[in-house]
DNA sequence: TCCGTTATATATCAGACCGATATAGTTTGG
DNA sequence: CCAAACTATATCGGTCTGATATATAACGGA
């Protein structure tokens, strides 16, 4: 799925700035199944419009730079709905967390734990915004699915981590005091 | 975590050629939590071998093109290990069908249907997989926890898939009758 | 009140990475 | 018997990330 979808995708729910569009993908409900940058996001919102998929109404704002306010065309909306026409790739899952948990020998027991709590602590954040997001905009069927397999997931990953956390940070210290005599 | 550090990674286990690692991000327990192309993992060790990290043995063989199975070098453990003290870059996941199913407005019931059964039986495949992965290689505890995570991560989306599914697909239908109204 | 941090907002760029393609022989299965 | 899939390395176009530059406002703590 390319930067450009996703704009358009982001576009269908309500206009944006690129800014904002980059904020839907750090914090809102996009955030927890798609990545984007500003380097990339700026490029594609370009080209969208000289594509004449989105249209521009530049704000001239006091001070800070013009704001561009982006919209979906009839265009836009028709090549989001043909791009929802292929066939998904294969998810794609990068963690330096689960990483370094994995070669958890090469870690200090006590970093080790700071790491889980952590992202236990994370998890259990995540799965509460999920849970408590304005079920209005939940009425539709789709957004309601994936949100509540996300609240599903996060935890389940949390319930483990919890239940499985003391044994191998018991496990860990068992090994450095192996190694040491 | 870049390639090269992955590549670390797959040799500290066992020795491989380019093509093997990249196996094991396609199909080994490194499958699960991060990816690597071809396109990245051979000027990775190209790199990585100039700069004394790995040994190449080129093995010379009967018609094919000579197969170099890269070694860890001393200095490459300890790349490793000064890799492994990094604190971890927020997980990044990629979905397209989830992004597919948050649209499911855009796509027929039947599409979706298919698309859900097929992801149940994908995750109900990588969990079986890990769960009867050989406990010998699981003896680590970092490594038997990441396995544990996995599977309970697969077993709880392919869960809320098979709890949720039919309810999802009668609002799709229901939807497409109201819209005919 | 002053100042540092955070937020708004766009834009560019080097470097990393993916996916496709090229090459070439071997093995497997229908 | 032949097509498909597998083993194996290598390159490359195009995309994307993360950092950086630029400019200003708002907020909060000392």
């Amino acid at each position: 799925m390319d930067v450009k979808t996703l704009c358009l995708a982001v576009l269908s729910r309500r206009d944006a700035t690129g800014y904002e569009i980059r904020k839907q993908f750090a914090e809102g409900p996009f955030a927890h199944f798609q990545k984007a940058s500003l380097g990339a996001i700026y490029p594609a919102l370009t080209r969208a419009a000289r594509e004449g998929l989105v249209t521009v109404s530049e704000e001239a704002q006091d001070g800070r730079p013009d704001k561009k306010v982006y919209s979906l065309t009839e265009a836009g909306k028709t090549a989001l709905r043909r791009a929802c026409e292929i066939e998904p790739e294969p998810d794609q899952v990068r963690s330096d967390l689960f990483f370094l948990i994995f070669f958890a020998r090469y870690q200090t027991p006590e970093k080790i734990a700071r790491l889980i709590d952590e992202r236990i602590a994370f998890y259990d954040s995540q799965q509460c915004e999920l849970d408590e997001f304005n079920p209005n905009c939940a009425a539709d069927p789709g957004m309601n699915f994936v949100r509540g397999l996300g609240s599903t997931i996060y935890s389940a990953a949390a319930d483990y981590m919890r239940a499985n956390r003391d044994t191998l940070l018991a496990q860990l210290s068992a090994e450095t005091r192996h190694a040491a005599e």
